[in-house]
RNA sequence: GACCCCAUCGUCUAGUGGUUAGGACACCGGCCUCUCACGUCGGUAGCACCGGUUCAAAUCCGGUUGGGGUCGCCA
């Protein structure tokens, strides 16, 4: 037997990273296994549809490296594969469930099931369709839809017994047939519901596990009821813990930051945030936790598959990030670099290999480079106490030896030697001279370009970036600096 | 509230009757070092609770507590 998965989003916004992990699990155990990956659009819901929703699926699926095998663009033997494009296959199956008694037509309006359900709710039972045209005649029914009322087709549950079914995560689950409701299958637009167009597709579509969040655990057992009226064998279920924000919440659209494009928007790596996603509730049950996409076909397995939901931790997906970012040549971090370095440095005259390479070590994602060169394009103003470091051994006084020393020693190196090898053979070479440990020279010159406690790199590296011209007028100004300081 | 499900360091997790309860992030300390960072070495920290079963329980059973999901003409 061939495995086949499929992802089924709902066209109804931003691609939210649960979702994209969901999408991952299925399409781990599609290419584990050999088998296909299905691209289904779920477009039920024509109030909550969103333009370009579509189109996002599409790119992020492909960005993430997520290919699907059949699906609305690409095509396959199962389609349309956009559920809008099969109304007509719905209704033609809700009729058969009604021949053969498993449905049927109800013409309650939104004000009589909003009044049941209240009167339920008061009387503090569970709210549930009280089933009043469960037993309608077929000619009732027939005159009522003649004469134009609206219609949906329920589903008729057993009033008795109980439904089994096994997950494949959770294992045999058990309910009670009364604690289930006479869900709407069709509704009154023509358009089928989630329960029954999933059951529908998922059987046409040759679908073999169900991949899908818990959200749809408790509705399993419905769903089997349907396989089962229409005697279509039952797929295998795989239901998915939530993904949190914190013990209680979801990580949900509100928090903002749940967006997969936002995430690459701050600079994180598609490669990394699917590495963390699928740690994210499952483990190869292995301590590793370094895999590219082809290494998680090879290690994914059901089995690895949490029961728990999973609170997704910001911090080590960052640390996960800037362990990608560390493993980028210097010319791939260049680039992916450049254009964060281009918010904090307008200068035109700087060497961004540089640059990149004073990063590349530092940066964790790239929305943290911007703030670390805040120094480059202006020399911020700075307390003069910056000098004075403890663990250096710096005072004002040898800062000021130090800065004159330099300056001097730096302002003979020619213009076209201007690089980290010239320099540093420059300064080490003063600080023997002045019998000095060279964080008596390094120290004090680091402060006088940088104005900056931190910084990413040394004097030498902070020295190239700036240029010559540009160092020797900040260390000149860190000379008149301590030249007024108190003493 | 009813029904279903879950429960190992702060977080993600390994563990399927016998382990000094392992790893990772975070945190703390040492080393490296011109700052920060990287790297490296080490440390703190967990089986929610109460009962059973067993020679032996994080592992099995029951309950308590806590948490999650569902209860739409949304998916």
């Amino acid at each position: 037997m061939t495995v086949r998965t499929r992802f089924a989003p709902s066209p109804t916004g931003y691609m939210h990273v649960g979702n994209l992990r969901t999408a991952l699990y299925a399409f781990l155990l599609a290419r584990k296994h050999k088998g296909t990956f299905i691209l289904r659009i779920e477009d039920t819901d024509q109030e909550r549809e969103v333009p370009g929703a579509v189109d996002l699926i599409y790119h992020t699926l492909r960005q993430a490296g997520l290919f699907w095998d059949e699906g609305p663009d690409v095509g396959g033997p199962y389609g349309p594969y956009i559920q809008s494009q099969r109304k007509t296959i719905y209704r033609e199956y809700a009729e058969k469930l009604v021949e053969a008694g498993h449905a049927y037509y109800c013409f309650c309006d939104k004000e009589r099931l909003d009044a049941v359900r209240k009167r339920q709710e008061a009387e503090g039972k569970q709210p549930k369709y009280d089933g009043h045209c469960r037993h309608l005649s077929s000619t009732e029914r027939d005159k009522l839809i003649a004469g134009g009322t609206p219609w949906v087709i329920r589903q008729r549950i057993p009033d008795s017994g109980t439904t089994t079914f096994t997950d494949e995560v959770f294992g045999e689950i058990t309910v009670e047939n009364s604690t289930l409701d006479d869900n709407v299958l069709l509704k009154s637009d023509g358009l089928p519901t989630y329960n029954f167009a999933n059951v529908v597709d998922d059987h046409l579509m040759r679908i073999t596990h169900v991949i899908r969040g818990i959200e749809y655990l408790s509705s399993a057992p419905k769903y089997n009821l349907l396989y089962t009226a229409f005697g279509w064998e039952i797929p295998r279920y795989v239901h998915c813990p939530p993904v949190m924000r914190d013990a209680q919440r979801k990580l949900s659209k509100r928090d903002g930051d749940a967006s997969y494009q936002d995430f690459i928007d701050k600079g994180y790596l598609t490669e990394a945030l699917i590495n963390y996603l699928a740690l994210l509730g499952w483990s190869p049950g292995t301590d590793r936790e370094k895999f590219t996409l082809d290494e998680l076909i090879d290690a994914f397995d059901i089995s690895g598959i949490s029961k728990s939901p999973a609170i997704f931790d910001l911090v080590k997906l960052t640390w996960l990030n800037g362990e990608y970012i560390r493993t980028l040549t210097p010319d791939q971090f260049l680039e992916k670099a450049t254009p964060f370095i281009r918010q904090a440095v307008t200068r035109e005259d700087v060497p961004l290999a540089a640059i990149a390479a004073v990063l590349h070590e530092r940066t964790e994602k790239l929305a943290d480079i911007p703030p670390q060169l805040d120094f480059i394009d202006r020399l911020p103003d700075y307390p003069v106490d910056l000098f004075v470091h403890k663990k250096s051994k710096t005072t004002f006084e040898n800062s000021l030896t130090s800065l004159r020393a330099a300056r001097e020693a730096l302002a003979a190196i020619p213009a076209d030697s201007w690089n980290d090898d010239t320099i540093r053979a420059t300064l080490l070479k003063l600080a023997e001279t002045l019998g000095v440990k060279n964080a008596v020279v390094l120290w004090p010159v680091r402060i006088a370009l940088s104005g900056k406690e931190f910084t990413p790199g040394g004097a030498i590296e902070i020295a190239h970036i700036l240029g010559k011209d540009e160092a020797l007028r900040r260390i000149d100004h860190g000379m008149e600096k301590l030249a007024r300081a108190p003493k």
